[in-house]
DNA sequence: CCAATAGTTCGGTCACGGCCGAATTATCAT
DNA sequence: ATGATAATTCGGCCGTGACCGAACTATTGG
């Protein structure tokens, strides 16, 4: 097995958009199933299974199956590193792997975190039931939403950047995501993203130091007043 | 400007076959200009001009005009590092940058050394001589040369991973290469990376430490005796 | 001034690879 | 047994992006 090129390879599969967001979930240090990384990465599970299948291929992975379930984690330490390297370069912060078991319970978790890379918990269910209480987000298909042309200016209004994540690849763009302490769909995909952004960048939300709890900020508890007539 | 991904996109960048090989020259930390990066990477001016744009637009890269050339390096340690933990996974090494200014009057480099991924100096000009004079190569064009069905045959016995080579994305597949100290081109592209892999695979040749400068072996002037009929 | 060289921009071609639908296998639940 | 869920393989579609030829600009040297 010769190696013409081998940094190449190993970039151009981290530099796939659908895996990279799988990556990143794992960056956790834990084990995923299939399902959960072909849902973060807004693919089919077909997708994902062949993303998958490539990055064990690769010893980027490592699988264990269980019952019907495959988990998948990194395969070591070193991938987590050149990982973090990359996402440094992009000025990006990586949270480092902690091995919080009881992060299941804890309630500021359940009121605002991020799920890889939009808003999900009490926060993340308030903006979506907003969206679609005026209309501004329909359902289309059995995991996506349309954004429809109400909720492309109150977009623009707020200063998302519609541009970009319509640019993201062939990522799905408004994906319903399952809410896993709320047990309703939240708004993810690029368009999540985009959205979750904006909250940071306006500093209505600020991440927590460690792990993927947000903290709303006072302004952000105004923002969704005005913005999204809610209070919490 | 919104990041959906930072870290696909930055893997993306360090995943093209072409991008790579300017990178990993461009490890040793001194600065090349845009023709010999699109000379390693086996691709033409125009194509190279747009892959080190992309570069410096993702502050992967630094560039610097003077006079009619443009020297490229990379643009921070950080971007060293971060190749390097990459190429730490694919178990290949990485040659520590050093800023060796002599390099050019070193009799062992003239003698053997690796231009990127295959084999330069003396013992390049050896080998390239030798399938060229046995009718396994043939001129094509004005930079490549084509495999003959003889050089088919020929790899093969030797062991040379042919297949491995063809799948080198759109990397030129025989490349002619000026030989900076013999001033005539050697083999290179995906097959010179092979031919030169199948050197050190079978001990033939030794890379040292640091620098670009390879050791040939007891057995590898045995073998360029019996295969390549020509003794050094 | 003219020829040669280094580098870039533009336009058009083409193949690799990511994507999904459909079908298949395996496990779990009733 | 029967149906539901998790995961995979296969086949075919299609868009992104890498590539090159041609044309253009800038610098150097005779």
């Amino acid at each position: 097995m010769i190696t013409v090129n081998a940094l190449s390879e190993v970039a151009a599969l981290m530099g796939d958009p659908a895996r990279a967001a799988m990556l990143q979930l794992m960056m956790d240090g834990r084990a995923h199933t299939a399902s959960d990384l072909a849902h973060v990465a807004g693919v089919t599970a077909q997708t994902a299974s062949g993303h998958l299948a490539r990055m064990v291929d690769a010893n980027l992975l490592a699988a264990r199956a269980q019952g019907r379930n495959r988990f998948y984690r990194l395969a070591s330490g070193e991938v987590a590193h050149a990982i973090e390297s990359l996402m440094a370069l992009a000025g990006e912060r990586a949270q480092p792997a902690s091995k919080t078991a009881a992060w299941r319970r804890d309630p500021d978790l359940r009121f605002c975190r991020t799920c890889y890379d939009h808003l999900a918990g009490q926060v993340g269910m308030v903006v979506t039931d907003s969206l679609t209480r005026h209309g501004h987000l329909e359902p289309k298909g059995a995991r996506d939403w349309a954004l429809t042309r109400s909720g492309e200016l109150f977009c623009q209004r707020l200063g998302v950047d519609l541009d970009g994540a319509r640019q993201a690849g062939t990522r799905h763009f408004a994906r319903q995501c399952l809410d896993w302490s709320e047990r309703r769909p939240h708004i993810s995909g690029a368009l999540g993203a985009a959205i979750a952004d904006t909250f940071f960048k306006k500093g209505w939300a600020e991440r927590l130091r460690r792990g993927r709890t947000v903290r709303l900020t006072d302004s952000g508890r105004r923002a969704l007043g005005s913005h999204f007539d809610t209070s919490v």
